[in-house]
DNA sequence: AAAACATTTGATCATTTGTTCAGATATAAT
DNA sequence: ATTATATCTGAACAAATGATCAAATGTTTT
């Protein structure tokens, strides 16, 4: 055992404490999947897809529109934030209606932007 | 005006919807910040530093024991993570002690595994 | 069926990201 | 002072990212 304390001999290591928290730490799959999470969230188009949509269901074009950019740039991210199961859609007609898939968005915003404002 | 609404001629999209996102819209900076925090959050690596401080302090030695990854490859990301206030360090002799900087990242991480795990 | 429109997709390309390696700093011990 | 140890830093490089463009779908209208 303690193949992974090799590097600081004896003593630099606090053994114990990282035992205690080895034991604690997430799985790698769970940190990979929370990571890609807040990747999901770590990009300003997307941020402002997702605070529009917390206003309301909007189209694609009509979402293009508030964030300022074209609609196939606005489409990919949308591809994405549905990969995370973020925001869900609904086809009407011509149209493409989004929406928001996760009722955690609005905490984690307000939790980020008191972060962010203080 | 409606400079921005030329690219759907007239009904695409839908101008009172928009409008009324718009006014409410997060500003250029604070969507911009709020981006720069999440992505210091989206990266397997760094939520694992994040989740190890939640447990206690620890020096980059233990830090890099565990979450398998060099010293230099830890400070790295210790730099960003500093840069963006979500964690503190003291010094103490030969080592540097970091610490959690942000009262919220308990929260978001809580909020995060909830959605990842359902 | 054809034209018009909204959305999606794939390819491309410049930019960013995260690790590694080698070397620099800083503190402590001899 | 010299050596050892812990941490930081800059350069380099592969991999991932995000916007753009052109073209493909899918839906409605005529």
């Amino acid at each position: 055992m303690s193949e992974e304390f090799i590097r600081c001999e004896v003593n630099c290591v606090h053994e114990d404490a990282v035992r205690e928290v080895r034991r604690v730490m997430l799985g790698e799959d769970v940190a990979a999947s929370l990571a890609e999470l807040f990747k999901a969230l770590g990009d300003p188009t997307r941020v402002k897809i997702l605070f529009a949509l917390l206003t309301r269901e909007l189209c694609v074009c009509d979402l293009a529109a508030v964030v300022g950019m074209s609609e196939s740039a606005v489409s990919h991210q949308l591809r994405l934030l549905r990969a995370q199961k973020l925001v869900k859609f609904r086809r009407e007609g011509k149209n493409v209606y989004y929406s928001l898939d996760d009722s955690h968005i609005e905490e984690l915003f307000a939790r980020g932007l008191e972060h962010v404002t203080e």
